[in-house]
DNA sequence: GATGAATGAGGCTTCATTCAT
DNA sequence: CATGAATGAAGCCTCATTCAT
């Protein structure tokens, strides 16, 4: 027989995760969790539906293991950044607020964040888990980082956990701005400034500074 | 027969659509559109479920009609209290947001923004009409604010288009987080708390003011 | 048109849940618990599979109704048997085991039985059902029986909780053969003949009686 | 060369139906058939799932194989207690009693009893195997007792044939009531303590022997 | 021989929608 | 108008069986 015989399929055990993975955080963040068919996952990956429990018990863990897989890593590479970071905190949240641009929020990842905003309340444990995994340990982060402000006196002594919610907000709004109404705004949000403007007015804030005294960094 | 003859108690037929509305607008926001099922709807509004049919052609109108029921009669009234306030544009900051979130944000209309934002891509016209409504709307709003500030000399000569997406940002979230994650959080956001910090972060920033110069207002 | 137009169903409330219960206690005692299909239950009723989940929540709810709705009545009716009877013992002990056969061993309720014994242990919540509704009931009555016999001096003091289980095994047999090895016995057995001969046995033992003393009753 | 040169630790070809056989026979009895998934028959012989279709044809192939296997060597041993006997038919019975339950009851092949009477139905021709091998001689043996009885005048002149039945109804209970109900049952059976009170009832009855002639044996 | 990845039919259950009453 | 019984497509998950390695 020649080769153009087609094997029903093709044992390619270790791709096979992560081509599911792949083709999971695809639609999930395409279509959010419950309207994602795991018959459609199963196609995208180009196996049958079958094989996707060969690897993840249920949706949920497939789920899960799409943010262990996406999402966690980047949270340890950022918590790596402030800790080793020397320099003066402004500095430190412009850091901060532009890798994580680059590596979660211009990423498929933000999709992640608009489906738990979504649907969290429709599934208990998933939203355990990813408030457990990510939510708790992003906020973890910003209070590090305001604490870190203040003991080297480079911020004003603010209520750090009500400002570390006041600081992620436009963070995530940004990533969910990606995934809605991006079709109805004339001007769509340019990142970039976005995030300078909002680096500027968290640093500065909107009062125009006593005369003589220009604010710095 | 006059209409003065009916019984107080016969509720008017033009009441049904109003309480499907007001039972759809309860379960959407709870649980988002996929995990509503319209048997709960027409339960919570006393009705059968063929009854929801006379009313509503499918899922899709309901959930249509929803919105722009709910959306409608809330505009305008904010944008009064702009432009006949008298005062320091720093004062307005806090009249509109604390004014925002007492009329918006703590009432079921923050439902709809959660619902949008769930929502939106799988009904770009509604999430039209709901950006021209509302979304431009509301920015309009923040816009004028920030422009007076300059104008008067009270805020810095900011980007006011950049920095009104970011202070929007942690209204909505304000708005968001009241129906994502409650269960998992440890302590709950505290919203007079949480404006508070909002109001002091975006009018003085984060950076310390210089010597002898603390900041006013 | 003419009536021949067939309605896609026909509304008949009252006599659904009893026709399903029929149509499943037929092929759960065909096939089995777990060999039974609900697709199956419901074509035999004549209606949808959706429709039978408008009375039966799942297949454990069907199953256990089907107990409720067919085996549990007979014992209420056995249990007032025996609390009302007036007689030698051992002529109740006749009216238990015959009246036992003709309600319960010759129909269908016999299958059942059969079902429990072969597949309790992969259904545990189903299994402590049928031993709280039926088992420890009927226990319960050959346990008074015996007891009612001991306490008028019908009968020897013999350890009734085990006399019991003694006495249960030859009826529950007589019901599990007649769903296993029918089509392999030669001489099939004839429960009347089998009844006369266990009533015997349990009465007068095996053993000779001593001369001049014969066995009454 | 010649096999003694083998490593005692490898494993000869011909144990893998073997293990397979009774990781089978091990499942079978405790699920039923179809809740038995080979994959945990292939795991617990310590093969893969390919391996047992290697032996075995499909799922059925391996149920007969199973019955038969397990069937034949136990046969014949209790045959020669009864024919060699010497003494009263009533010690005889114990001694049958007792024995079976040592040699049978208490052991695997009380797993093929409760697998053949739960799924006889589903496989005619193990069960015809399994009734031309088993049954019909275990029945042959009691009623080769029973005769043996009343041929020496210990035990009255009842329907063998019918008493046969009676008789093996509560050895072969024991034997489903090691599998069914375990878990729901408070005190469980004491095999023992079941016996010694089928014995005495088989022996004597029920029946309060006339005065001044206490029932002996 | 042995493996175990892959398949896909089939079972239970849900729910938007229809329609006879 | 209002009802609610009935439908049936669709989703999640299981597992006997196949077959490339």
């Amino acid at each position: 027989m020649s080769s153009d015989t087609k094997p029903r399929w093709e044992r390619r055990k270790d791709a096979r995760p992560q081509e599911l993975l792949a083709a999971a955080l695809d639609l999930f963040v395409e279509r959010g969790y419950a309207a994602t068919r795991l018959d459609d996952v199963a196609a995208r990956a180009g196996v049958s539906k079958g094989t996707l429990y060969l690897y993840f018990a249920n949706k949920e863990e497939l789920f899960k293991a799409v943010v262990r897989e996406n999402v966690v890593p980047v949270l340890g590479e950022a918590e790596d950044t402030i800790s080793g970071f020397e320099g003066h905190s402004a500095d430190l949240f412009r850091e901060i607020a532009f890798g994580w641009w680059e590596r979660i929020g211009a990423t498929k990842l933000a999709g992640i964040t608009k489906l738990m905003m979504a649907e969290s309340h429709n599934f208990p444990e998933v939203a355990q888990f990813y408030h457990d995994e990510v939510i708790s340990r992003g906020n973890a982060m910003i209070v590090s980082l305001l604490k870190r402000g203040i003991a080297r006196g480079e911020f004003r002594p603010v209520d750090v956990d009500q400002a570390m919610n006041v600081v992620c907000a436009p963070m995530l709004m940004l990533m969910l701005w990606r995934h809605a109404f991006t079709a109805c705004r004339n001007e769509p949000i340019t990142p970039e400034a976005y995030l300078s403007s909002f680096i500027d007015l968290f640093l500065h804030g909107l009062l125009v500074p006593p005369a003589g005294n220009p604010a710095q960094v």
